[in-house]
DNA sequence: ATATTTGGTTTATTCTGTAAACTAGTTTAT
DNA sequence: ATAAACTAGTTTACAGAATAAACCAAATAT
């Protein structure tokens, strides 16, 4: 049986990653609202997506304020994709 | 959005649930051998999942060893059904 | 007798997830 | 002008979880 890739089989990356899935480019503060998650939670777990190639994360400044964005990578969906592939074949769905 | 059951939200003890939930009872080794685990790993979670019981586990003797057999309870039918509905939700499935 | 195998369990270590604490700056009120 | 409060995150310390190595008790093989 596959293994289920164990970046994206944590629930706040998976939400983060099933989000981006269908957006473009969205601010963090749009990711804390949706995930529901603490703003260092998020953080950190950006950072791992990131390092992975998972998302692009893009930093700039909106009135003043650090602005922080991210969208998914063609890796990212591909993986995401090959990991909903293992589940439903391991979930029988 | 509903929260994934942390305890169903791991390779191994989804494994085992998700083979479990097509048969009835089944031994040690058949586990071992479906799920490619080491036999402490799975020793260890067959635990948790008997004290959050998801699933029974019953012990005797075959051939004069020792022998666990374990099914899975009709919670831990309802719960991997729901862990199952929360994750479709989710990844839009 | 003693070595090996079976069928596990315990435990020690490592890895992960998380929130609290912190950084760095901006706006607002006084 | 200064202090207080707020924005937008990041770092890190701790807790809990996952895992494999070491262990155990009994059976069988040599």
């Amino acid at each position: 049986m596959k293994k289920l890739n164990p970046l994206l089989h944590q629930e706040l990356r998976l939400s983060i990653i099933s989000f981006l899935a269908n957006v473009e480019w969205v601010e963090f503060n749009k990711l804390l609202e949706a995930t529901s998650a603490s703003k260092g939670n998020l953080s950190v777990q950006l950072k791992k997506l990131e390092t992975a190639d998972y998302i692009e994360i893009e930093k700039s400044f909106k009135n003043n304020y650090p602005l922080t964005r991210c969208r998914m990578t063609e890796l990212g969906r591909d993986e995401l994709e090959s990991y909903i592939q293992t589940l439903k074949s391991m979930l029988d769905i």
